[in-house]
Parts: structure tokens; C-alpha cells; sequence
RNA sequence: UGGGGCGUUGUCUAAUGGUAGGACGACAGAUUCUGGAUCUGUUUGUGAGGGUUCGACUCCUUCCGCCCCAGCCA
């Protein structure tokens, strides 16, 4: 586990024994969406911290706002950690849990003359508040007396006041440069029936004052949140010393995880999720937690990208080539191989008894000298990639042409004898003639074949639909520069295959396992079409693929 | 232009006054029944200027650039 300058920190807490070498971290979401791979960082910043310093970290769900939170998404929520392979210390806390405590902390301010029932309207509250190069102005209720303040916010809370009508604000200083501490709203009043506590009240604290609670109430020693929050840690420790007088938690804040390619706002993605830009929240195109698992990310493969991308206090755009290769290498050692031709072509094999069918031996999985071996039937008619025939090929192109040999891997060696098109000229079928001795893919000449393909019996191939999926947007940063991000979508981030053909050993796949096809990439069983019996593959990531970039480079040279 | 942050190779991240290192990517080669994997090698960087120092990514200073804040969101 490499170290961070949050770690550094915590070290330094350690040695000088503060908290008394406790260390104690939370995850505080709010149950507004699903998590999203930006949420993982955090996740393995708090639970990996808690884990290697023997410390703890709770989850809170930071329900607060009721009117943007359900309990879908707290179940979601439970979900996602846990696959990410992360477990919580105790039960699972809910800022809502702690109302009344939050309600009797702020009678408390209102005692202590730190807070004040204010009857500015949300505009006017603007307006009082000031700009960023001028300072606010006082409310012109902020010198109530504390039993008016106390009984005004006994009001509130009992349901005598129309919604926005009031708020409870702290006292702090309208002319602070840090427009957080211009006498913060604290508690508004909002009828809106919470997804836990129902409409048992119609007041709500906000996040700046029960988030410190919170941590404080949970014996919380580090909190860890992103930069946007910088600004408001002076408010943090403000709520914390205006109310409390024991050792604190400290906030530390670090750059959260952006990726090109995709975005990583929660507005974002539900706006994406609602108007059917994509198939929900676990659209295997989306960067949701759920969405990579059903794309055919592994937690592991998640956990080790973190720990890629480091953490620090500088805002960064991650490549998704990094994502990529962590899968790439969790995959490589994991998945079984099995071979699936995605687009077919068809090889007669003429010198090929006709009715014989013989059975090859295939390796399940090279990296892993355990895998055992599998039996795959060969027959006179095969189906090969149509990527893997070219009638006019480039120089270093080593897979079939005509009158080139290439090995049907684990098979024979074939030679394409003849091109067959239809009237629009398109290539229907291929006639070839293979060589007996090449048996099992050598022969007694060692003669040299550069191109291996994949393929599959015509005879016992099934058919499969495949989904081939790229990236969801087709700019590095969408929504740069005061474009639309919804304008960026790529449209070709879905391909839709349903003309597959697998080799039988697949028809049985489970959801959510996740192969290599051979020479195309990691897939894994989808399942959600599962659900509706159905087996659908999707692409997880392709192979690195060193021809298509010698292709396209050439490409390049020609024009 | 008030306040708070941040600037190290194409990307992410180390080095906390003492050889600017790692990972990804890229490139080259070896090897290979996956143009995969594996192995080897190469390349590119401290935002700019001044200062302190034997020595500066690190300290001081001036400047430049980027991000965040004016919700009764979190």
C-alpha cells in the first residue's frame, strides 16, 4: 500500500498520540444516486486507511435532504461497497438517526446566543449576503433575543411556519471573505417526507452543520472529503468549538477522480439515467459501480486502479487507459479463454472428409499452469473472424488471404484456395484446403505460419448476441468549454452484435462470468438479459491490439 | 478583481535542502500455436523570473496559469 499525504498525516497524529492512536474514518454518502467509480476513491481512501491502521470506518448515509433521497439508492449503496470488497464497522449510521440530537445541539447554539431564527427570504438572503469582493450585511433579525430565537425555532420545528418562511442561522460574520461563514443557514424548513423518518418533522438540518455532528457523534478521527470542501472546514471546526470542547475530528480534503471520457457528476448521470440516454443507472457504459460490474469489471480490478492513481490535492483528469489496463491484467490471469467469432465468415475446408468430426484439445487458460483443458469439436465447416480475411492484404498482414497458410489454432494449418462473392460483391464464403500433417497446429517441416486464428464448428457453433461497447462520450473532457455534454455522446458507444457464434462450452455461461475470447478481448455473461433467459455477452475490454494500431498508422503514412 | 486550493514527462504520482524515481502510454527488440501475455531496452518533466545556499522540485520573493466558493444542495 503505497503512502499518500493523508497517510502522512495520520502518521504524524499517531506519533504525537493524538486520539490516543485511534484512527476512525467514514464514507458519508448521500443516498441522492448510485456510486460511481469517483465514489470507489473514496471508499478505498476511507475503508483502506481504517484497514491498514487497524482503525475503523463507518458508513453514514448523509440523508439530509430528503427531498433528493430514496431508499434505492441506500440499497444500492449497501450493494456496491460490499461487491467492492469493503466492510463497515457496525451498523450503518444515518445522519437522520441523529435529528433529535441535531435538534437539541442547535437549541443549544440559540442558548449561547451562536444562532438566530431569521425571517430573510431566500432572495433577500442573497442580497444581504454580499458578493465575493464585498462583504454582507447583517440580518436585521440577527439580534433577536435568545427566548425569542428559542421559542421562534420551537415553532419551526412544531410545524407553525410555512415552507422557506424561516431559517436557523449561525452567528459568525457577514463580512468574513469566506462567504461559508456569512452567518450560514443551519436548518430550514422544508415539508417533505423523508424516506426514513417519514414526516415526522418539517425542518432539516443542513449538511454544514450535521456533517461535523456526525462525525463527532461517531468518535470520528479523520474525515476525508474532497476539495470542494475546503472552504467550508473553517465552518466544520467553527460548529465543532461553538458546541463541543473534546478532541476533534479533522477534515482533510483531497482531489477527487475524474476519467475522460465519461463524467463523474451524480446531476449528470441521473440526467442521463432519466431522459434514456442510457439503460439505467447499470448501463454497462456508464462509470457507475454498477455499470462496471455489469460491464465485466472486477472489484479487484478497481481496487488496484486506485491504488494507481495515488491520491493528492491536485485536480487531474485520470486516462481511461489506466482503468483499462487494470482489468486487462486482473482478466489476463483469471479469465478462462474460450473462442467466439463475432462477425463470421465462412471456410469450407474441401480436402476435409465430410462427415468426420474431430475433437481438440484447448487450453483454458495458459496463464494459469492449474486451468484444466477442454475438448472443442472441429468439422469441414468452419467460421473464422472476417477482420482475419483480407482478398487484397497490406505488407505485414499475416492472417488469410488468398493462397496465404494460416493455423486454425489448437486445429489445422489452412490455405485459401478460392474467394466466393455474392452478386454485390460481397465474400460469402472461402474454399480452402488444410494439411493433414499440421494435426494439433504444428507440422513435421516446422514450417512457419505467422497468423493463428480463432473459429468455431459450423456444426456446433450456438448463436449469440455480443455488445460491443466504447466510450460514452466521444470528447476527452465533455462538457468543456460551455459545450452540452449530452451534444458529445458517442453514438456509436453501443454495437449491437446478434449474429455470433460461440463454441458450445459457452452456451452454459453464467452470469457475470467473464472469459477472454481469444484474440478479441475479456466478455462477460450479462445479467440483466439473464433475467429474460437470455445470453448476451458484453465486452468488457478489448485485447491490446498491436496490428490495429500498425493498420491504422500506415493509414496514416497514405494520406 | 475577496477568500481557499493546485502547478513534476502525453497521463497519474514520488522525491519534504543532497543522483528528479515509479506506473500507465508511446517506441524498439526478444519470445510466442492469442498481432494477447511475458521479457529487455529507449524516450520525454520540476509553469516563469529573481533571490538564499556548496547544493533548490523543496526555502524566500514577484509574476503567470488552472480549479473551487455568492443553494434554504451535498
Amino acid at each position: 500500500m503505497s503512502s499518500n499525504f493523508i497517510r502522512d498525516i495520520i502518521d504524524e497524529d499517531l506519533k504525537n498520540n493524538k486520539n490516543s492512536g485511534r484512527v476512525h474514518t467514514r464514507f458519508p454518502p448521500e443516498p441522492n444516486g448510485y456510486l460511481h467509480i469517483g465514489h470507489a476513491k473514496a471508499i478505498c481512501i476511507n475503508f483502506g486507511i481504517a484497514k491498514d491502521y487497524n482503525g475503523k470506518c463507518n458508513l453514514r448515509m448523509d440523508d439530509t435532504n430528503p427531498s433528493k433521497e430514496d431508499v434505492e439508492y441506500v440499497e444500492s449503496i449497501k450493494e456496491d461497497i460490499k461487491w467492492l470488497g469493503f466492510e463497515w464497522t457496525g451498523p450503518i449510521y444515518f445522519a437522520s438517526d441523529y435529528y433529535e440530537k441535531l435538534y437539541e445541539y442547535a437549541e443549544k447554539l440559540i442558548q449561547t446566543g451562536k444562532a438566530f431564527v431569521c425571517d430573510l427570504s431566500a432572495d433577500e438572503m442573497r442580497a444581504y449576503r454580499g458578493t465575493l469582493t464585498e462583504p454582507g450585511k447583517e440580518s436585521p433579525f440577527r439580534n433577536r433575543s435568545i427566548e425569542e430565537n428559542f421559542s421562534l425555532f420551537r415553532k419551526m420545528r412544531a410545524g407553525e411556519f410555512p415552507d422557506g418562511a424561516k431559517t436557523l442561522r449561525a452567528k459568525i460574520d457577514m463580512t468574513s471573505p469566506n462567504i461559508n461563514m456569512r452567518d450560514p443557514v443551519i436548518y430550514r424548513i422544508m415539508r417533505s417526507t423523508h424516506h426514513r423518518t417519514g414526516d415526522q418533522w418539517c425542518i432539516y438540518p443542513m449538511y454544514d452543520y450535521a456533517h461535523p455532528l456526525s462525525d463527532y457523534f461517531e468518535g470520528i478521527t479523520h474525515s476525508l472529503c474532497s476539495l470542494e470542501f475546503e472552504d467550508h472546514r473553517p465552518l466544520y471546526n467553527w460548529v465543532l468549538e461553538a458546541l463541543l470542547s473534546e478532541k476533534l475530528p479533522r477534515q482533510i480534503e483531497f482531489a477527487r477522480l475524474n476519467i475522460n471520457y465519461t463524467v463523474m457528476s451524480k446531476r449528470k448521470l441521473l440526467e442521463l439515467v432519466e431522459k434514456g440516454y442510457v439503460d439505467g443507472w447499470d448501463d454497462p457504459r456508464m462509470p457507475t459501480l454498477s455499470g462496471l460490474r455489469r460491464r465485466g469489471y472486477t472489484p479487484e480490478s478497481i481496487r488496484t486502479f486506485q491504488e494507481l492513481i495515488g491520491v493528492s490535492k491536485a485536480n487531474s483528469i485520470v486516462d481511461f487507459s489506466l482503468l483499462e489496463f487494470a482489468i486487462r491484467e486482473d482478466l489476463n490471469k483469471r479469465a478462462e479463454r474460450r473462442m467466439t467469432v463475432i462477425k463470421p465468415l465462412k471456410v469450407v475446408i474441401e480436402n476435409y472428409p465430410d462427415n468426420q468430426i474431430e475433437w481438440f484439445e484447448a487450453e483454458n487458460n495458459p496463464e494459469d499452469p492449474n486451468s484444466e483443458k477442454r475438448k472443442i469439436p472441429f468439422s469441414k465447416v468452419v467460421y473464422i473472424e472476417r477482420d482475419d480475411f483480407m482478398e487484397n492484404p497490406p505488407k505485414k498482414y499475416f492472417r488469410l488471404s488468398p493462397g496465404s497458410e494460416v493455423r486454425l489454432k489448437y486445429a489445422y494449418y489452412i490455405t485459401c484456395k478460392e474467394v466466393i462473392k455474392d452478386n454485390k460483391g460481397e465474400i460469402t464464403e472461402l474454399r480452402c484446403i488444410y494439411d493433414p500433417q499440421s494435426r494439433g497446429g504444428g507440422t513435421p517441416d516446422n514450417r512457419v505460419v505467422r497468423g493463428t486464428l480463432h473459429w468455431v464448428s459450423a456444426l456446433h457453433a450456438k448463436k449469440t448476441e455480443v455488445r460491443l461497447y466504447d466510450h460514452l462520450f466521444n470528447v476527452s473532457n465533455p462538457g468543456e468549454n460551455d459545450k452540452d455534454y449530452k451534444d458529445e455522446l458517442n453514438p456509436i458507444s453501443l454495437v449491437v452484435l446478434k449474429d455470433c457464434l460461440i463454441e458450445p462450452s459457452l452456451a452454459e455461461a453464467k452470469p457475470g462470468q467473464f472469459y477472454q475470447f481469444l484474440r478479441q478481448g475479456y466478455f462477460c455473461a450479462d445479467s440483466k438479459a439473464a433475467k429474460e433467459g437470455l445470453l448476451v455477452f458484453n465486452r468488457t475490454v478489448t485485447l491490446k491490439d498491436t496490428w490495429a494500431k500498425i493498420a491504422a498508422s500506415s493509414r496514416n503514412k497514405q494520406s
